[in-house]
DNA sequence: TCAAGTACCGAAAAAAGATTCGGTATATGA
DNA sequence: TCATATACCGAATCTTTTTTCGGTACTTGA
């Protein structure tokens, strides 16, 4: 009954609050995309992650904007143009991105012969 | 229509792949409490995460035995008794994890500021 | 006998997350 | 005029994850 505002990050545990930042299937993988440093357009994003649904990254974006790991320019212009790029905060995560990226690397062959090969007639 | 098998892992992407063995709500804790190296029994890893619903910390114990990160011994005696540890893959994502706990405590500030004080009348 | 502890599992319900579809608004080029 | 492109949002739906509840089976101790 008693209205509870919802929290978006887990302030519990510090191991949980960064998973809580990250864990969304795709938000990793815009951290990755935006490693350069180099500001971003949505439209390239979504051409780089062409399995994710639009909507998706559209909502992701919005949340890492709020969380502050990103930060978000919108040019006044027609047809709309904005950019995105890694905040300082955002920066700081890459090393773990890097580390997970790097682990996925070292053991994708492991999983393959366990779960895959995928779509095989 | 055609039946697809699930895949229980994402062999898309090395960085996918990383967050999917880990993503779920408590895995990261589960690797976190046995990073000693020393086993833990099923009713000790419950006590530890009181937050985490018993049912589902069965399930993800689970599922790390199956993706091979954490090892299980059953001991065949009565009352029963099992045990688990971080297996050598496992411990090859300790860096991971360290390295995700060690950013939560440095910015968890900023978070409750953000988002905190949680549960205040 | 009864409660508590051990380690699990199945099934249903609830919650959260992702996806699809349609819509806003404006500009350019065919 | 119509399609395409830009960027985004709301709502309904689908899917997955988490939670809750009950059950199995056996032992110890009150």
């Amino acid at each position: 009954m008693a209205y509870e505002k919802k929290i978006p990050v887990d302030l519990d545990c510090p191991l949980r609050l960064t998973m809580s930042l990250i864990e969304s299937k795709w938000k990793s993988c815009i951290l990755d995309e935006l490693r350069s440093g180099d500001p971003m357009r949505p439209s390239e994003i979504h051409k780089c992650l062409p399995e994710a649904a639009p909507r998706v990254l559209d909502i992701q974006l919005k949340e890492m904007v709020e969380d502050g790991l990103i930060e978000k320019t919108i040019f006044p212009e027609l047809p709309p143009r904005s950019e995105y790029r890694l905040s300082p905060l955002g920066k700081s995560l890459m090393p773990i991105i890097d580390m997970m990226l790097g682990w996925g690397e070292e053991h994708m062959e492991i999983f393959e012969k366990k779960y895959g090969p995928r779509r095989e007639g």
